[in-house]
DNA sequence: CATTGCATGTCGTCG
DNA sequence: CGACGACGTGCAATG
């Protein structure tokens, strides 16, 4: 990894294009060739960057550019597509370059897969006498995250959201429209559950003849484990 | 700008709960108190982060932390949400703090609607004979991109993205589903348009009813710029 | 302030 | 490798 502060201007061009006028500012280079652009502000997103697998070549400045006061360019060229970050570096205060070694990486905990694991368990709280036929159920256009059976002989078609919104009900509405065209599953209700659901999204459901269920991730995860249990 | 290369372990509570193992890695401690921990890979977005506002507090480490090799711990928290980082710092190899001024800003060019300003001023390209009622139509659900008289006396509703996804097609179904209701616009006909449309949106779009149009940006800012054209 | 729709989104997973 | 959905999505424009 190469840390370099310098006053810089760099140009963009790929989908869109876009410039950023001389001021100091980091310019962050991986091992892998990849840039970052970073100033004092924004949050994590870098005002310019180029992803891997890209190259980085330095390349002499044209006689105009000279004339400006530009140094050095840096030219980074994505190796798949014809994205292109040309960088004109006017003055380096700082160069470091180190080397940081393996990274064990991101170890994450609580998101929509582990909601849903917990659901596929504890299936009584989308309604009662429900069984669970199966999770990530695969139809055509994409899977469904539960599908149960009622008692009275319907199935259920749950989609799991963190929070619901109106995608997630566009999503639940495509599958049940296409569950319902089979006669071995038919009746065919649909349930939206998640931890939270805006109301805009609750209205659209109620108005496609879906469900609403909100889900309590902590209360699901204590009765996953009964050691954690307070009662 | 406070740069740290550090042999650091990093916890973050949240939305989700998230861990990283010690390891080398750079620590970005912005003006605004904004950290970001960045590995040597993946691309742009940091392994950790905390957006701004937030705060940074040096904490002495606990015993058992000391014993184990930790010698300083920073704590980030936002002021807005709980959430919450707590990086273990067990080694400092580099520790760069430098002043960036201010950041003249990135500027664009060539995003979607600037797309849709020149497919306005080209609406043959949806069609032959078509005519522009409006530019950003609005509607209870939202506006619509372009609204085109057909000659024949119908609504041609458009919706421009740069790229079609099935997303797409949902937003202008409802569109349209809306206006077929107006009898002033009736009949109506929606288009959606956009540099690359993917199969399975072209083949939602047919089931629907819809019309796909691919647009050649290049083409079409050459066109709206005759000092550009090459002929 | 809440909502909406875009993003050079990025990132995993699965076919 | 392409397609699709989730994301600590972030972010700006808008009512």
């Amino acid at each position: 990894m190469r840390l370099v502060i310098a006053r810089c201007a760099v140009d963009y061009s790929g989908r869109l294009g876009a410039h950023l006028d001389p001021a100091r500012r980091l310019v962050l280079v991986k091992a892998d060739g990849s840039v970052l652009i970073h100033a004092d502000g924004g949050s994590y997103k870098p005002l310019n960057w180029m992803t891997p697998p890209c190259e980085l070549v330095e390349l002499e400045p044209e006689p105009a550019e000279t004339e400006a006061g530009v140094v050095m360019i840096w030219q980074v060229s994505q190796l798949k597509t014809d994205d292109r970050l040309r960088i004109q570096i006017f003055e380096v205060f700082h160069d470091l370059e180190t080397e940081l070694g393996t990274e064990p990486g991101l170890v994450k905990d609580g998101v929509e897969s582990h909601l849903q694991a917990l659901l596929a368990e504890q299936v009584e709280l989308v309604g009662p006498g429900l069984r669970l036929i199966r999770r990530e159920y695969a139809t055509a256009i994409g899977p469904i995250d539960l599908l149960l059976r009622d008692p009275s002989g319907g199935t259920v078609a749950v989609e799991v959201k963190r929070r619901g919104e109106i995608d997630g009900v566009e999503q639940l509405t495509r599958y049940v429209d296409l569950l319902k065209r089979d006669p071995t599953l038919a009746p065919v209700r649909g349930v939206l559950a998640a931890q939270a659901i805006k109301p805009q999204a609750q209205v659209l459901a109620q108005d496609r003849g879906l469900d609403c269920v909100i889900l309590d991730y902590d209360a699901m995860r204590g009765m996953d484990d009964p050691s954690l249990r307070l009662f």
